[in-house]
RNA sequence: GCCAAUUUAGCUCAGCUGGUAGAGCAGCUGAUUUGUAAUCAGCAGGUCGUUGGUUCGAGUCCGACAAUUGGCUCCA
């Protein structure tokens, strides 16, 4: 048979032959490395036979595919040698994920487990490396699987068994365990040389919340040490960013659970910097035509029955209060108060667009074991806007919104991922026409097109009242976080009865472009510390400057330099305290300042400054003016 | 909400198998006048998350509650 290889180059084998087989006779290199093989598409493992012509790939750990193959044959792994440790262990689901691997197990009785127990477990995984034993994969009837985990009173597997009467079936088996499953694997446990097990954590079955709560264990695993070790470094480093911890150092905000879980509190910091941001996106948005509007912070409950909100987001919604005769509800949304704006007077085509924006404060119910810090909350300020135009406007509005918010990621330097949040098979959770829906999709995937936009398709994520294009950014800790996002709605002009009077003279609907660059203040303050690892710049950062003055002579010198930064709006921290200037400047280093200005009797008899930068140090001697021309120069954003 | 872990001074953390708390930093006071990441000395600071229980005796053991952290989509 003929064997295409991803070069286009054919050879010629026997038939029967091994994806092994075919790495051997490219280099015994490919073959040591070799994880699995795709045939014509489909995934094999090394050991199965190609019984007709094929076009193939091998994979390696440079694959995904590769790394996913080596990380799901160490889920099996693993759970071998839970079933050595724990007998009667049940098995759920264990899958390959973005850096390692979970499987869900329910253990035997009242058996609980924590991470102490994980090195355990992984010792026990080390010992089966050694075994070296192959995986085998089998073909099976659904008759015999089900009898295999029923005789072994697996009721997971013969759940999952239920939903795949007709498939394919096949077992793995390495050493003593065997499990359902597609596979592929490696050729055997020899290879997972390096296995990590990294946390335990509870997860429903079928992250179903009313039934059997799991043990989920997360791990990873690597086939060298040092990718291992540069990985275990990878997540402290994340750690360090993380901006709970910083938030605290840098006094940017505090949780007080007197306040209230979920509900945190901006200190001088972080409200100093959550202004300049404001600050930023004010002026980006004033360029751009948008109006700045102010709404309160409860509504009707009618409002939000008109929007539609109040049956779609009453289980993230608190509550509704008797005030009088009417129910009120905290503001899950700003939208439908931005609507009321809207349609507070006759509209002409001629004022189209209309673009309202507002730092809006929304309240949403979320789980106590959801919050966290200031990325998950209940209580948050979007920085909303809606565009009201007409239907010719659409394209246009759409492109100036995506340009904002480019203008916003490239501002902070951030990595982002553009996705096209389309609505998929699953009526249920949309409203409106779906011919409305159909355009719009069709709209923004022109536009995206004509934009030259990098995306893809997310389906299934639109929202319940129109498509989205989301803008996701990863994280120090590679955690990927939706932020801005541009939706166009068709429903809510309907809802509310929206109109202008067209050039026709006839009353026509708006559309509706909700957009939030940041998404949230404190989910974006959350990522930008973790982003900077509280290295700000210097046209964000809370405190600016520092003036250093060596000794309490300079001090009157030194003083005139605050007070002409200051004069100029910039933050700045003045230490005139008897300390040595090595101090001073450990203390403006710790606190992450960007610039010093170390002040000694040279400086101060030349009218200049020392400068020295956060993390890179002493800039050497310059005059006054060029420094302030430095700092003007930075504060241009 | 559920699973697991954690909770000791403002912060970071010690406190062995139960014998009524300790360090560093921060703070305050004083001395020191200093040239690019921490000058010295003294002082002060905690009903050990809350609450029940076991015990002659609980920071330490047991229970409940609370808060925090990691998880709870990724379909064998």
């Amino acid at each position: 048979m003929n064997i295409t290889l991803p070069d286009g180059s054919v050879r010629e084998f026997a038939s029967g032959a091994t994806g092994m087989d075919i790495a051997k006779s490219i280099s015994e290199g490919l073959a040591r490395n070799a994880l699995g093989i795709i045939v014509n598409g489909v995934n094999y493992d090394l050991s199965r036979s190609i019984e007709q012509d094929a076009s193939v790939r091998i994979l390696t750990w440079n694959d995904d595919e590769g790394k996913e193959i080596f990380r799901h044959s160490t889920a099996h792994l693993m759970a071998e040698a839970l079933e050595a440790l724990y007998p009667g262990v049940k098995f759920g689901i264990g899958p390959p994920i973005e850096n390692g691997f979970y499987y869900d197990v329910d253990l035997p009785g009242d058996t609980k487990l924590s991470v102490e127990d994980l090195p355990v477990i992984e010792n026990k995984m080390k010992e089966l490396v050694k075994a070296d034993n192959s995986y085998q994969r089998a073909e099976k009837t659904w008759e015999e699987a089900v009898a295999y985990f029923t005789e072994k009173g697996d009721e997971y597997k013969l759940e999952l068994l239920e939903g795949l009467k007709d498939s394919e079936i096949t077992f793995y088996t390495q050493g003593n365990f065997t499990d359902l499953c597609r596979g592929t694997h490696v050729p055997s446990t020899g290879m997972l040389k390096y296995p990590k097990l990294l946390s335990v954590a509870g997860a429903y079955w079928r992250g179903d919340s009313s039934r059997q709560q799991l043990t989920r264990i997360y791990g990873t695993s690597f086939p060298k040490k040092d990718l291992l070790d540069e990985y275990l470094k990878q997540l402290e480093e994340a750690a360090k960013r993380d901006h709970k911890k910083l938030g605290r150092e840098l006094k940017i905000f505090m949780i007080s659970p007197m306040v209230g879980g979920g509900l945190p509190v901006w200190l001088p910091n972080g409200t100093s910097m959550r202004r300049t941001l404001e600050a930023f996106l004010r002026n980006e948005q004033k360029k751009r035509g948008y109006q700045e509007v102010i709404t309160p912070h409860l509504g009707n409950l009618e409002l939000y029955k008109t929007s539609g909100h109040y049956p779609y987001y009453a289980d993230s919604q608190y509550p509704p209060m008797q005030i009088e005769e009417e129910q009120y509800l905290l503001k899950p949304m700003n939208c439908p108060h931005h609507h009321q704006i809207y349609s507070s007077e006759p509209r002409s085509y001629r004022d189209l667009p209309v673009r309202l924006a507002e730092f809006g404060t929304v309240y949403r119910y979320e789980q106590s074991g959801e919050l966290s810090g200031l990325s998950r909350v209940r209580g948050f300020t979007q920085d909303d806007a809606h565009i009201y135009c007409t239907h010719d406007q659409l394209k246009d509005e759409i492109k100036n919104v995506i340009e904002l918010t480019q203008k916003v990621f490239t501002t902070f330097g951030m990595d982002v991922s553009t996705r096209l949040s389309f609505r998929d098979d699953n009526a249920e959770k949309y409203g409106g026409d779906l011919a409305l829906w159909e355009r719009a999709q069709a709209e923004i995937k022109e536009v995206a097109d004509e934009m030259q936009l990098e995306y893809f398709i997310g389906e299934g994520e639109a929202a319940f009242y129109g498509p989205k294009i989301d803008f996701i950014v990863r994280d120090a800790i590679g955690r990927k976080w939706q932020l801005g996002t541009v939706q166009v709605d068709y429903v809510m002009p309907e809802r509310f009865q929206l109109e202008y009077m067209g050039a026709d003279n006839q009353k026509h609907r708006p559309v509706i472009i909700h957009r939030a660059p940041f998404g949230s203040m404190e989910r974006f303050m959350s990522i930008l510390i973790e982003h900077y690892a509280g290295n700000f710049p210097f046209w964000l950062a809370p405190t600016q400057v520092s003036v250093l003055p060596i000794t309490d002579a300079q001090n009157e010198y030194a003083e005139s330099i605050v007070a002409k930064l200051k004069d100029m709006d910039y933050r700045v921290n003045f230490d005139n305290r008897s300390e040595k200037v090595q101090r001073k400047i450990a203390e403006s280093e710790q606190k992450k300042i960007p610039f010093a200005l170390v002040i000694g009797k040279r400086e101060a008899e030349n009218n200049q400054v020392a400068l020295r930068e956060h993390g890179v140090g002493d800039k050497g001697v310059l005059s006054v003016e060029e420094v302030l021309a430095m700092f003007k120069d930075l504060s241009n954003v």
